[in-house]
DNA sequence: CTCCAGCGCT
DNA sequence: AGCGCGGGAG
């Protein structure tokens, strides 16, 4: 729930999650539209439905017990090799290295102080170097809340990451449009044309988002119109 | 306008 | 390597 997320958002928005879907088993077999729903307001609906699936294997592939290894998490969908090192270090308290925006931070400002389009792969070593192998759990912690204690004062020093690319707008943007699409049909069962005119949107690029959504597992298309998958 | 505990596809 | 993906807060 917190890749490319606030803190501060998922906090809230944990706490209603969890309630409604306490375990790998309650989530697994949640329909894709029950997920949605409560998920409303954190971003990427892709990421729920990666948790949802990353949920049922688990339950099918693990016997209900999440894997520890990086090999066997980065395999799991919505997962990669940053959030199963991260899930090692704050789940297992297990010494993996990984990098996000805050730890990135930290190292810019103190090992590359005077240098432009540092690749995350020159970091990493140091993060290893680095790390308290004792205890990685605490000192991801204290890392991550030191850079985001660092971004108050410099707040421009990721700019420096190779890695950094400046986002388009939102406003007006596909993902806007995506995001209503989906959470109209939350609510219900609609046809193509119900949806363009409920949203205001052009005809055909309509037809063509719809088509992406359900290529991409959200959507699935009957005779009458769309719903939400499962 | 900007950014955010990245991933997956091409 | 580059791009698309939500939505809220500052």
């Amino acid at each position: 729930m917190l890749q490319q997320t606030q803190v501060q958002r998922v906090i809230t928005k944990f706490e209603e999650f969890i309630t409604a879907f306490p375990d790998f088993s309650s989530l697994g077999k949640a329909t894709l539209k029950e997920v949605l729903r409560v998920w409303q307001g954190m971003g990427y609906n892709r990421r729920a439905i990666a948790l949802k699936e990353t949920a049922a294997r688990v339950m099918h592939d693990f016997d209900g017990t999440l894997p520890d290894s990086v090999d066997a998490l980065a395999a799991l969908p919505g997962i990669g090799r940053a959030t199963a090192s991260a899930i090692r270090a704050f789940a297992f308290n297990s010494p993996s290295f990984f990098i996000e925006t805050n730890i990135r931070r930290v190292f810019l400002h103190f090992f590359f102080k005077d240098r432009n389009n540092v690749k995350d792969i020159e970091i990493l070593p140091l993060v290893e170097k680095t790390l308290n192998k004792r205890n990685p759990r605490e000192w991801y912690y204290a890392l991550m809340d030191y850079g985001v204690m660092l971004k108050q004062q410099y707040p421009e020093i990721n700019q420096r990451s190779a890695h950094y690319q400046k986002q388009s707008p939102f406003q007006g943007s596909n993902r806007q449009v995506r995001g209503r699409i989906v959470r109209a049909l939350i609510k219900g069962h609609a046809s193509s044309g119900e949806i363009a005119r409920m949203l205001m949107l052009d005809a055909g690029q309509t037809k063509k988002m719809l088509a992406q959504l359900q290529k991409e597992g959200f959507i699935v298309k009957k005779r009458t119109g769309y719903s939400i998958a499962e």
